[in-house]
DNA sequence: GAGTCAAGAACGAACGTTCGTTCGCATAAT
DNA sequence: ATTATGCGAACGAACGTTCGTTCTTGACTC
């Protein structure tokens, strides 16, 4: 096999050091180099994005980075961190999009402002170009999984006090059962970044209006208690005795 | 390097000689063991769900298979041929659920059915618990997005067309944009296998007619032209200048 | 039956590669 | 002199894959 020895290290080849002035714009570039952290952590987005988390190695990431091993190391103790890091900061982008919730006129016109939002480009890319790679890996990874669960826990508590409180105000059918509305806005919001994250082309910021539209329809206050053929309630006893 | 020449049988000058007979049930012992192939896959799957395409080694797939390395590249050229055909499967599987649309009397209940199938436990856990790990997949392997796309593709027609056909009928409002609600009813179809993955413990199976029953709402024609203080049109103004 | 034999199926150690990580050292800043 | 910062070759483990070998099977001979 292979040498087994530890010492040979010393071995110090001639290497000239010519390797001149790599890194920081000491004296007086225009362009100060950012925080390193910051510097591992963009580089780490863009090769996770293009090959996942664990398509993507650490010697992409430096070279990504302009950096070596021993100094991303200085930064970040292993990998894992650096995915860590990356969820959290996605987590907390999404948050930050709670506001845009809890500050807008109406239930559905705030969730309308949210979708704009993630949309519109102007978010950081973390949330949507890696949605996919962080649910995949959150479903799995124990490091992760707290962090996810918070947040989605959180989110939930929120969007769903201002839905009853929206049904509290007559804004929303007062008949529709949080739970399941709660579980279809989740299921959209997450179904839209995944279809935005394999299909990029798709002009969702553009197409939120009408898909607010569709929601609002969708817990608008029905006019008259006598309703058309609408299946509503009616499917819920056909549909128990399907055998596919 | 242990010893090399050995010459193995060598090359048979003919092939008569009546092989055929495959590993079928020639002996037939009590645990008749499956075709090879087969029980290559359902043990990748059993080890893609536990740790990902990326997270299970050839080597833990083999253990499951109760088969060697040897055994398994017989069958099986590499470790990305194995992550096709279970892509291949699980989209199969996902065509195959359009019949249950096309079969039901309305679209709604058709959707529901639907969803009711892939949550009930009877369909091959291929399509659930992969959702994520395929998607993230087929955002970036080459190998995967062909039949992925077509699988979307094929699937978007065919409910385009049951869609503006219950339009037609006067089931679904005519004014409604059909791309908007192919968009949403993809995006809940993939936010809902979404969320499932990452609590399974959801009674989705039982959920379902309330979530019909929303998209019901959603989808019903307007009963009266004059509608409550739903935003519909409206937010669409409005929604295009927020600056977060 | 007992013996032979060819060849597919299966094995599993070993291969070459690549991975995440470490460490001795060079340089820059204080 | 001391410390912060960065380098990059080297490391050992683990990976996907290969290959020389053994096991099994069943038709054929005697």
């Amino acid at each position: 096999m292979t040498a087994t020895a530890k010492r040979p290290r010393a071995a110090a080849p001639k290497k000239e050091s010519g390797r001149a002035r790599a890194a920081a714009g000491t004296s007086a570039p225009g362009v100060a180099r950012p925080d390193p952290r910051r510097r591992v952590l963009d580089a780490a987005v863009v090769c996770f994005t293009r090959s996942g988390f664990h398509g993507s190695s650490m010697h992409e990431i430096c070279a990504e980075a302009g950096m070596s091993p021993g100094a991303l190391y200085r930064y970040f103790p292993s990998k894992e961190a650096i995915i860590v890091a990356i969820v959290d900061e996605e987590r907390a982008v999404r948050v930050s999009c709670l506001e845009l919730l809890e500050n807008a006129p109406t239930f559905v016109e705030g969730l309308a402002r949210m979708g704009q939002a993630l949309f519109s480009g102007e978010t950081p890319m973390v949330c949507l170009a890696l949605g996919p790679e962080i649910y995949a890996e959150a479903a799995r990874n124990p490091a992760l999984k707290p962090t996810f669960d918070a947040v989605e826990d959180e989110m939930n508590a929120a969007i769903r006090k201002l839905f009853v409180a929206a049904q509290a105000r007559g804004e929303i059918d007062a008949a529709i059962d949080p739970d399941a509305a709660m579980l279809l806005i989740n299921a959209i919001g997450d179904g839209l970044v995944l279809r935005n994250s394999f299909e990029p082309d798709l002009p969702l910021e553009r197409m939120m209006p009408a898909l607010a539209g569709l929601i609002g329809r969708m817990l608008a206050p029905a006019p008259a208690p006598t309703a058309s053929p609408a299946p509503s309630p009616a499917a819920s006893a056909s549909i128990s005795d399907i055998t596919p």
